[in-house]
DNA sequence: CCCATATTTCGAATATTCCAGAAATACCGT
DNA sequence: ACGGTATTTCTGGAATATTCGAAATATGGG
């Protein structure tokens, strides 16, 4: 993942109500979560919802599918998961990082 | 750590200068680098990048060191290491998290 | 085609961010 | 105390973010 990706993806989390949105879409699970859920849930506006929810996809960490009327939002994990990733790797540089991260993580895969 | 922390954190970091800051102290290991080292590397006036590492060390993503007249700069293993763990977290709550997450890292400590 | 529900877009107010030059401050050597 | 280097603070302007209500759009049912 390019530094830009990643800043855009990390600007896009670090808004407390959009943090809030996905941290309930990855509680949400596969299923996912109706707009309008989400709206009663996080009791906000639903024009500022979307305006959220418009900036999360933007970056790729939100899906929507549509199910008749309603607009299903998923967690996109893969796009997480490659911000962890790259996050990881930003920390943990030719040893220069204390064995704190190193050990806590092991790469598996 | 709590979610407006995170939040604060990765909004912090969600600005591609501020990463580049970050990811160069990073690289710069446990020396750390001065401040102005840190501007002739990244040719950005000196008072942008005072600016924006006061925004780092304000979610503690960044520490100051006074030696004689330069200020050496350090990254902050630990609390990159809490926000990556508050973003795993969030990730992978109660197995509703696709297993390419939860075994990439494989919790060791 | 019309209605009802779901969601987005528009418009606008307020607040915040980003950047850089100029001035101020901090520290050291003499 | 003075001069020099290092760094921050101040100031301000342009750009962007955040929020909401109102209006517009999309979808499915009758």
């Amino acid at each position: 993942m390019k530094l830009d990706d990643a800043a855009a993806r990390l600007e896009a989390l670090g808004n407390p109500t959009r943090l809030k949105i996905y941290r309930t879409l990855v509680r949400a699970g596969e299923e996912g979560m109706a707009v309008g859920r989400l709206q009663e849930r996080l009791d906000i506006a639903a024009s500022t919802l979307s305006h959220h929810l418009k900036a999360l996809i933007g970056v790729g960490l939100v899906t929507q599918t549509r199910e008749g009327t309603t607009l299903i939002c998923n967690a996109s994990y893969d796009e997480m998961h490659g911000l962890i990733d790259y996050m990881v790797a930003e920390c943990c540089v030719e040893g220069s990082c204390p064995p704190a991260i190193v050990s806590k993580f092991k790469k598996v895969a």
